[in-house]
Formats: structure tokens, C-alpha cells, sequence
DNA sequence: CCTGACGTTTTC
DNA sequence: GAAAACGTCAGG
């Protein structure tokens, strides 16, 4: 209902090159129902905070599946979703403070991906519990050297594919409807077994390892690798987050790195957490899996043993071939278009065209969750949270503007140069999950 | 039920 | 070896 002007401006979708991201990622859970429309919320627009999202299709001709109803959704109380926030906005203040005095560690700037060996949350160091019931933490970041996350698969191509950042705001809402639930009630909710299963994380380190079988099979390859991969990630000065949150921040240090590494990190997380959701209880459509490098960080659970159901391949959409409405009517596909099960040979995207296993999908986004980046699907990807004042350090009392923070889904990839501030500070991006939709935008 | 992605087999 | 044909089946 708001048409805050600030809110317009902000969604302005301009966007500015950053050198890449540092990722904190806290014991993830899915986002079942983001659609991937970008939705900004206000929040000094309560009770309707809904309003201005505007929308728009990077893909010409096609159109992506609604992003309707949800981000602003009336259903989730505001008050309830505030009140949430602020128990954790409260939480890391006071935790904060402590820590900073301790230590005025800046914000890891040299990131890599590690494992965060102590729990972000102060709760060990503050003998304070957090108000929400896991604590184990993950720690992404762009690294100017290739960190094999995930063993075989470390060259993926087209990692950036160009895509248009259209970031405006339409009067739609995203759809929230629930395979997971993600309503207020759940914001700070244990996850769910089925959620912990396929974190990169150890069962053990889990705080709802009651729930949460280990994760990793004794001797599983995958995972171990994986855990080695993490080491020496400095815990965020000492920030801790919520179960669910992610935090990107921008990294101006590093001139030359190359954006592609922070994508792939990124896209683990994205996708390991996502694929937990799509298969519930399984592995078996986990990117990992179609890569032929099952058992990604799945628990043995109910995998169908031999082999990964593989995922189908979408079409990209945005190339040229995927940009042609019609069949020519002409080609051999064309042709035999009962018998021949082909699509016409002039439609025939590009990225298909390569062998299976040469390219990753969604491998330029950060957020998307699997299987939902090919034209087709519905994009969801997680909600991020624009931070005005990024946890650069325990010194820095961001924690103050916790309810600035501007809400997006993103409809397209969200890139290093997504969701860049457009003046000056803003450098941190949280995604929360489950996303408290009552949550009110700030523009930057 | 239809489209079309994919793997295998057959044909050229 | 490349293209076509075909069987299978995921997704919608
Ligand atoms: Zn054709
Ligand atoms: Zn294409």
C-alpha cells in the first residue's frame, strides 16, 4: 500500500559492480516458496507493507510464473514477525557489544570458504543462549584461489551468464504457499530434520542433531572433503546469526578475483540447502547427484541406492535459439516431431546442446534453488536482506539498524552486481529463512 | 496426456 | 563419426 518514494528509488534496480561476496551461511534452511520476483517491503509501512514490488521479466516473451502475493503477504503478522526480529535484533546487540569489546576484529575480508569451527553464535562465549535453536554456522566467501567445494565438479562454464538485473517493483506478491512452512511461526524454528539433512553441515554440529541425523556417513568422501575445505574461517568477528541467515557482503579487497569462485561457493549453498527442500527427505535431485557426485551432503536416508534420479535439464531461455517462439516446421525435429521427441532443431538452446555434466545449471546464480533457473521452472530463490550497516565488524553496532533492511526477491540471478547499494554503504545482504515476510523495506 | 531431454541403437 | 531414430520418462 505504500508507495514509499523511497522504496521506488530503491528498487531503481540500478546496480554497481562489487569486487564479490563473503556468504555467511547459518544453519541454512530452505526456502520453499520464494518466487523470484524482486519484492521490496517497507517497514515503516505497517500492517501494509505491502505495495510496490514491482516485477519484470528478463526474458522477453516468456513469462516467469507469479510472483504473486507473497512477499507483502497480510497473511504473516507484522507485529509477530517484528517482534521476532527484534528478539535476534536485541540478541545481537547486547552479544555484539560483548564481543566487540573483546575483540574489534574486522569482518574477514580475505575470505574463503571455511567451516566455522566455533559456532557464530556468542552463546560459547557469552554463556548466553540465543534465542533460536541452532547454532551451527557455515562461512562462504569469495576466494581469489579455486576451493574445490564439492570434489569433482570445479569448473563449471558460463558461470556468469549475462542476465538482465531488472530489479523493479510490481504491485505482485509472491506466493507463499508452503511445501515448507515458513510462516512466522517458523522464522526461529528448529529445522526440521529433513531441513538439516543436506547442510553442509555435520548432524553433530547441529543443534537440532536430535532431529537431525548425521549427516555424514563415516568415511563419506563428499562431506569430508568438504569439511577441509572450510578451515580457518575467522567466525565473523564474533557476529553470530540466526538459523537461516545469510549474510553477503561485499569484498573490496580483492581487485582481481574473479567473480566466478564466489559464484560457485555461493551456488553450493544455494543449491545443497534447496535441494534438501525439493526432495524432502532425499538426495537424489541434488546437483551434486547429477553431477555424478552422488551423495552430496546428503544423509544416507532414503536414497534410492543406486543413483541419483537425475534432474532434467532446463532450457536457459536467454539464448537465441531459446528466445524463438516457433518450430520451423521444417527441420528433421520438426519433422518428426511425433517420433522424434526433439525439439526443433533453431530451438534448441544452447546450453542443452552441450553435453550433460559440461555445464552446471544455475551456476551464475547465487541463490536460485536448483532446478528453478531454466525457463520453466519457477525461480524461487531465497530472500536477501539488504543491510544498511553490514557486519563489518564486532565494533560496529549494526545491529542498530536491523529493521533497515530492504527485502528482495529476486526474480533473476542475483549476482555480484545485483543488489549493490546504490549510494555508498551498503555492503551486507542477509537472506533469511523462513523469510518474516512482515518485514519492512528500507530502501538504501 | 504432451513435450522434449536423454541415452542407446541404427543408419548413412 | 555424425545424424537420425527410437525408447524411456521427467515435468508440466
Ligand atoms: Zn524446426
Ligand atoms: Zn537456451
Amino acid at each position: 500500500m505504500t508507495s514509499d518514494p523511497r522504496v521506488a528509488a530503491a528498487a531503481g534496480g540500478e546496480t554497481t559492480a562489487v569486487d564479490g561476496w563473503e556468504l555467511v551461511r547459518v544453519c541454512f534452511a530452505l526456502m520453499a516458496n520464494m518466487s523470484s520476483s524482486v519484492c521490496m517491503e517497507t517497514p515503516h509501512a505497517h500492517g501494509h507493507t505491502h505495495g510496490h514490488t514491482h516485477n519484470y521479466n528478463p526474458t522477453p516473451g516468456r513469462d516467469f510464473p507469479l510472483q504473486i502475493d507473497s512477499c507483502v503477504n497480510p497473511v504473516l503478522d507484522y507485529s509477530a514477525q517484528m517482534e521476532r526480529y527484534r528478539s535476534f535484533a536485541t540478541f545481537y546487540k547486547n552479544s555484539t557489544a560483548a564481543a566487540a569489546a573483546a575483540a574489534a576484529t574486522p569482518f574477514p575480508q580475505t575470505a574463503k570458504i571455511a567451516r566455522i569451527a566455533t559456532p557464530l553464535f556468542p552463546s560459547a562465549r557469552l554463556s548466553a543462549m540465543p534465542p533460536w535453536p541452532c547454532d551451527n554456522a557455515m562461512l562462504w566467501g569469495r576466494k581469489p584461489t579455486a576451493v574445490n567445494v564439492n570434489g569433482p565438479h570445479t569448473h563449471r562454464t558460463g558461470m556468469s551468464r549475462a542476465e538482465p538485473v531488472n530489479m523493479h517493483m510490481s504491485g505482485k506478491h509472491i506466493p507463499q504457499d508452503s511445501a515448507l512452512p515458513m510462516g512466522a511461526d517458523n522464522f526461529l524454528s528448529p529445522l526440521a530434520a529433513e531441513q538439516c539433512r543436506g547442510l553442509p553441515v555435520t548432524g553433530a554440529e547441529c543443534m537440532n542433531r536430535l532431529k537431525c541425523p548425521p549427516s555424514v556417513p563415516p568415511g563419506g568422501a563428499g562431506e569430508a572433503d568438504r569439511s577441509g575445505t572450510f578451515g580457518g574461517m575467522p567466525p565473523l568477528g564474533g557476529l553470530s546469526l540466526p538459523p537461516g541467515v545469510i549474510v553477503m557482503t561485499t569484498l573490496h579487497s580483492g581487485a582481481g578475483s574473479s567473480g566466478v569462485t564466489m559464484s560457485d561457493s555461493a551456488f553450493q549453498i544455494a543449491n545443497v540447502a534447496a535441494d534438501c527442500q525439493h526432495s524432502g527427505s532425499s538426495c537424489s535431485g541434488s546437483p551434486a547427484a547429477l553431477n555424478g557426485n552422488a551423495n552430496g551432503s546428503c544423509s544416507s536416508g532414503s536414497s534410492n541406492g543406486s543413483g541419483a534420479a537425475k534432474r532434467k535439464r532446463k532450457r536457459c531461455g536467454v539464448c537465441a535459439p531459446c528466445r524463438r517462439l516457433i518450430n520451423c516446421g521444417v527441420c528433421s525435429s520438426c519433422r518428426n516431431r511425433k517420433t522424434g521427441h526433439q525439439i526443433c532443431k533453431f530451438r534448441k538452446c544452447e546450453e542443452l546442446k552441450k553435453k550433460p555434466g559440461s555445464t552446471m545449471e544455475n551456476s551464475h546464480c547465487l541463490l536460485c534453488l536448483p532446478s528453478e533457473s531454466a525457463i520453466g521452472g519457477s525461480r524461487r530463490h531465497l530472500p536477501l536482506v539488504l543491510l544498511k550497516n553490514p557486519p563489518q565488524s564486532t565494533s560496529s553496532n549494526w545491529t542498530e539498524t536491523l529493521e533497515e533492511l530492504q527485502v528482495i526477491h529476486l526474480q533473476s540471478t542475483p549476482r555480484s552486481d545485483h543488489m549493490v547499494p546504490q549510494s555508498g554503504t551498503l555492503t551486507a545482504l542477509l537472506a533469511f529463512y523462513p523469510f518474516p515476510s512482515g518485514l519492512t523495506v528500507w530502501p538504501v
